[in-house]
DNA sequence: TAGATTTGTATCGCACACGATTTAAATTGA
DNA sequence: TCAATTTAAATCGTGTGCGATACAAATCTA
């Protein structure tokens, strides 16, 4: 039954280190006035502008179910414009309003910042890289499930 | 600015798995009709019966403000029993009901089930001990903050 | 081309997460 | 000893996540 421990468990870390990653992100984002999910929608618009709710949705590995109401609080926050897609009525195209726009200057800092806090200067680039391309071999597997 | 690319954050597959993996225990959890913050209770809970609310807390790292309505409601499945330390009333203890004692054995062949599903026989026991390490290196350092 | 199906988004309900605050019990200290 | 402080849970409000469902626009198909 060791399998049943916690410490045992693959899972609990990720889990755990999710949490743990958002909240070190939050007093950089407190500063901008938005939460890590809604940073995320604005590192893919910054990347490019004018994408459809599932377009964001398919990046964010988020339903729209998740994704409407979170848009609709930046659209308040008049961070970002709603509108229809002209060439197909069912597609809302998300675009950077001015303010989301102006508030990538502001966000490029926060990335190394965290970084540096955390970590200090005991990752490298290497093993930092092949950690990602492990998460992302399992991000893969279980979108595919 | 490439390190506002989302694929360029390290951050964003941890979020990203955290969930993926919280997709794939479900249909196995609801089975046990338990979701899998609640399941990680029950881990807790298993491998040692009779603990404070905040020794829960501690272990799973999440606050009461989370944990007390989770389990009540895991009260209200019948689960688990609450009851008032003796020594201080403060506490509360939380202890294994029939319910949740049993439901163990049902749950011993998930972790297994999962990783079978998943990764298939591609991951090696060492591969996966060291991303296991270096997880539990992030979370330390991530706890400290 | 009209009815059936698919697609894109929104709505609803429930269960986390968590910052901030509250409450009550236990502990501390002048 | 008794008021101040600390500690353990609970409560409140807001913001995700997501399964299930609804609905309208677009597409398909007989």
């Amino acid at each position: 039954m060791d399998q049943l421990k916690l410490e045992n468990q693959i899972c609990f870390p990720f889990y755990a280190l999710s949490r743990l990653i958002i909240r070190a992100y939050q007093p950089h984002l407190e500063e901008l006035g938005i939460t890590y999910p809604q940073f995320l929608v604005m590192l893919v618009l910054w990347e490019q502008d004018g994408q459809s709710v599932n377009q964001i949705g398919e990046k964010l590995i988020l339903n729209t179910n998740t994704i409407t109401p979170l848009l609709k609080r930046m659209e308040q926050m008049e961070l970002i414009h709603r509108r229809k897609a002209k060439d197909d009525e069912r597609k809302v195209l998300i675009s950077l309003a001015p303010k989301g726009l102006s508030m990538k200057e502001k966000a490029s800092c926060i990335p190394d910042a965290l970084l540096a806090n955390v970590a200090g200067e005991k990752i490298e680039r290497t093993q930092f890289d092949e950690l990602k391309s492990q998460l992302n071999f399992w991000i893969d597997a279980l979108k595919k499930e």
